[in-house]
DNA sequence: TTGTATTTTATTGTATACAATAAATAAGAG
DNA sequence: CTCTTATTTATTGTATACAATAAAATACAA
């Protein structure tokens, strides 16, 4: 049962669902609702959303409470940009420190992609796209930018169900197992241009100015055209 | 009066005082007394102070409650790094929309710097050299890399109490000058090299390993030599 | 005294009650 | 019937009450 789980346990499983796009951007959190399925009070529900807020997978609207975050075109460049940035810049740092029993965990975690990817489980597939990324990062040996790293990773999940196209989460599972090979082979320079032209790629598969659902032309959608 | 001061107000006003180091690194901040001075509810605090621990300005032991954060060796030396890596290259971003204004309102912001430098306001010049650095961020066009800016700064402040010299805080008007000398003449290579010279050398002020406190060695403190 | 056990005090953790606001519905005027 | 204005309903905002925990003070035995 979900009886009595703690803060914690709440925040991720609420962060997994919005991750996997269980609960898609736009998606109302009311309060009393969830209280009563975690069977804790408004008040732990509350902190939780609270904490999502501040990490921007959620936005809450005075008054109007807590709704998954549905980034704008701007954030989803924003954080892609700064990824772009970012994780090359790591790739030296994980590489540091970069090992044979490194190397067989995240073969494994490709594994776990395929069989998602063979599956159709689509909500694994995100999960473990955005884990893979996050976990590279996680070796440098600064926290404080694989935390921020892991931030943007989440978030990105949200602006694939905004502005993603079935492209954008399924594509690069032989992708990843090549940076793997460039690590193992101590490519230093390669790996770091895969990284960025990975992320790159990511970013122009999304469908940016489309204006998704913001200011529908009902002009154009319903012409009639018998 | 502080009468009615909403939660991002409160934020504002405690955020404030623990960059100014009025309040220092490891001082309690118990709800209760919060509450009274900000005539507030312990709820509201609590929802301030979560906030603050989020943002690592503060940490929340459980049935202990919240202390100002006092940075370990590490952590300080990662938020430098994190800076020494990013803050250059946010450089040629800023360049792109650097303008007459800019520069006015920069270097009214340098005066206002030497004025606190020449009274002895400590407290003025720490907040007026963090502010330097993340409104100069702030000025990309990526407000999601600027506001992972703002708040290594703002730690950077906590870092400054619990490491810094006198050198670590005070050294720098003159420098600030000559970055934005080196952002009006265009000199972007310069500008980049600067920043991260200077972040550089703030790092290298910093009195780490000293073991502040944490691990001392009695024995040789105590050795009798008499 | 010194060390342990017990009580007291201070402080945080959690739930709930009530107030405030926004959205949805119903009522009434033109 | 349409638009505006009340009224109702649902939901969030805030304060407070009480439980749980940790720290401090006291009492007691060796």
């Amino acid at each position: 049962m979900n009886n009595m789980l703690n803060d914690e346990a709440i925040y991720k499983k609420i962060l997994k669902s919005i991750v996997e796009h269980q609960l898609p951007p736009g998606a109302r959190l009311p309060e009393d609702k969830l209280s009563e399925a975690f069977g804790r009070s408004r008040t732990s529900i509350r902190k939780v959303l609270q904490r999502l807020a501040l990490e921007r997978i959620v936005t809450i609207e005075p008054n109007k409470g807590a709704h998954v975050n549905r980034p704008s075109e701007q954030e989803a460049q924003e954080i892609l940009d700064s990824r772009i940035m970012l994780e090359p810049l790591l790739i030296p740092e994980v590489m540091k420190y970069w090992s044979k029993a490194n190397s067989k965990y995240f073969r494994a975690m490709l594994k776990e992609e395929k069989e998602a990817e063979a599956n159709e489980d689509q909500a694994a597939l995100i999960q473990l796209t955005a884990q893979f990324h996050y976990e590279l990062a996680a070796l440098s040996d600064n926290s404080v930018m694989a935390d921020f790293i892991q931030q943007l990773c989440y978030r990105s999940s949200l602006i694939i169900a905004v502005f993603g196209s079935r492209h954008s989460v399924s594509c690069d599972c032989g992708d990843h197992l090549e940076l793997i090979e460039l690590m193992d082979s101590q490519q230093d320079k390669k790996a770091q241009d895969w990284m960025k032209h990975h992320l790159v790629h990511i970013k122009s598969s999304l469908k940016l100015g489309v204006s998704d659902g913001q200011k529908i032309n009902f002009q154009q959608l319903f012409a009639n055209t018998e």
